[in-house]
DNA sequence: ACAAACATACGATTAAAATCGTACGATACA
DNA sequence: TGTATCGTACGATTTTAATCGTATGTTTGT
């Protein structure tokens, strides 16, 4: 099955986890969501099942407490939804992103750095 | 009523036309978002007649055609919208999110163009 | 004046997302 | 061995989002 490749809310909150601490158990998973938001056990088994069967995660079950996994590579996915993200709210432009980005106080001097840094980087590839 | 910054799909694809073009009527986003996607004209209308009651549109009603237009600014919108895809996709971390803009090919080149520059005005400003 | 085109209002429905309750099998251990 | 705990399965429900049909009033052009 194709792998659906746009997350809602709550597949997003889940694959955040995973994508953090790597595979896990519903357990787990339920644990660091419990954190943020109030929501029962089996409501969060419900869900990752649900993506399993959608594709978005694989699982493994060859122990009673099955492990999960993202399906897609987590960079795949998160570039993927940048791109929804740009075109959908900054008309396409990347550079319109950054400008706000940069503009607001939204990144931090220590982001300033990083960004300046794959600039050279990418310079210096030419 | 407290403004909610939370657009939904349908209702984000109604901003973003009233962003690009301004305030206007039903008829002409309804136009607009009937080239992107199939939709009815009544669904546009109540869309934005729920949106104006929960305070993300306002509207004009001195003439019999209702202007709406956008109850917030945009920019302040879009950068909340941005603070939060940060926030929840890269760990928060605006460095992280330029980082995959440049790696992939999100961005265009006149788009490093634009982040220098960027970058440069931010220095000549200390 | 009347028909066609266009406007809003709004109840009702449909579709999608999210949540939960209950059943029931494994495991742990007092 | 029995009871508390932890696991999955899954139907059902609730909530939220999105869509549409119908009523009805205005404007426009002939």
């Amino acid at each position: 099955m194709e792998p659906k490749i746009e997350p809602s809310k709550a597949e997003l909150d889940i694959l955040t986890v995973i994508w953090k601490h790597g595979p896990n158990t519903v357990r787990f998973v339920h644990n660091q969501l419990a954190m943020i938001k109030e929501v029962n056990y089996t409501t969060t088994l419900k869900q990752m099942q649900l993506m399993a069967e959608k594709g978005m995660l694989t699982r493994d079950e060859s122990n009673m407490t099955h492990i999960y996994r993202a399906a897609e590579d987590p960079s795949k996915t998160k570039s993927h939804l940048l791109d929804r993200f740009v075109n959908h709210i900054y008309d396409g432009s990347a550079g319109n992103l950054v400008m706000q980005l940069l503009d607001s106080k939204n990144a931090s001097s220590e982001d300033l750095k990083t960004i300046r840094d794959i600039l050279n980087k990418l310079d210096q590839q030419k």
